[in-house]
DNA sequence: GTAAGGATTGGC
DNA sequence: CCAATCCTTACT
């Protein structure tokens, strides 16, 4: 493991405050075979508040999204179209339920992709990321810009939750641009 | 118990 | 455009 892990202090906070310091950030895997692999986290969603109706947590506090109400610092992961389990980061305070979705991690686009590529379903859940020794964060010097775009695939949640700009995503810095 | 639908992807 | 594929939720 590493030095350099996120403390659970960096996820106890807002999810609009975690998360566009969560772009740049190493995702790190270690599976089964004991082989670990790190990712560069590219693109992210917010899912912010029982409020937010794109957000799980809309519907109250169920099985699935029980997680979602405990403090920052844990995954929640679900199955989506019977197929993809989907990564997000559960940020907050107790009671207050946020998440963050991966939608992009280094060499991996698309939430679906990157379950695919960490290898991840159900025992996930609930897993904190502060004490696993299969899934954890790093930080380092990297820096990095982003731009803020709407959430995809939740047109249902109406025009204001669809179209707020809660998708971050990383920029390059165009040194050549004029 | 039953049915509908989904924070996606890949192929036609 | 549309099927794959199956768990969760919201009914009866």
């Amino acid at each position: 493991m590493s030095d350099n892990r996120l403390p659970k202090s960096f996820f106890i906070r807002d999810v609009l405050q975690v998360a566009p310091e969560l772009i740049g950030k190493i995702l790190a895997r270690r599976f089964n075979d004991g082989r670990i692999k790190k990712y560069r986290i590219k693109e992210i969603e917010i899912y912010r508040g029982e409020e937010d109706l794109g957000c799980h947590a809309s519907k109250g506090r169920t099985g699935r999204t029980e997680v979602m109400y405990h403090e920052g610092g844990k995954i929640y992961v679900y199955l989506i179209y019977g197929m993809y389990w989907l990564l997000n980061f559960v940020t907050g305070p107790k009671n207050d339920p946020q998440a963050i979705l991966i939608r992009g991690i280094e060499d991996f686009n698309g939430p679906g992709k990157v379950g695919r590529e960490l290898q991840l379903d159900k025992s996930f859940y609930g897993e904190s990321l502060i004490t696993s020794n299969r899934i954890w964060l790093e930080t380092d010097e990297y820096i990095s810009l982003y731009e803020e775009l709407p959430r995809i695939g939740i047109d249902y949640a109406g025009k204001h939750w669809s179209t707020i700009r809660w998708r971050l995503k990383e920029k390059q810095l165009n040194l050549n641009s004029s």
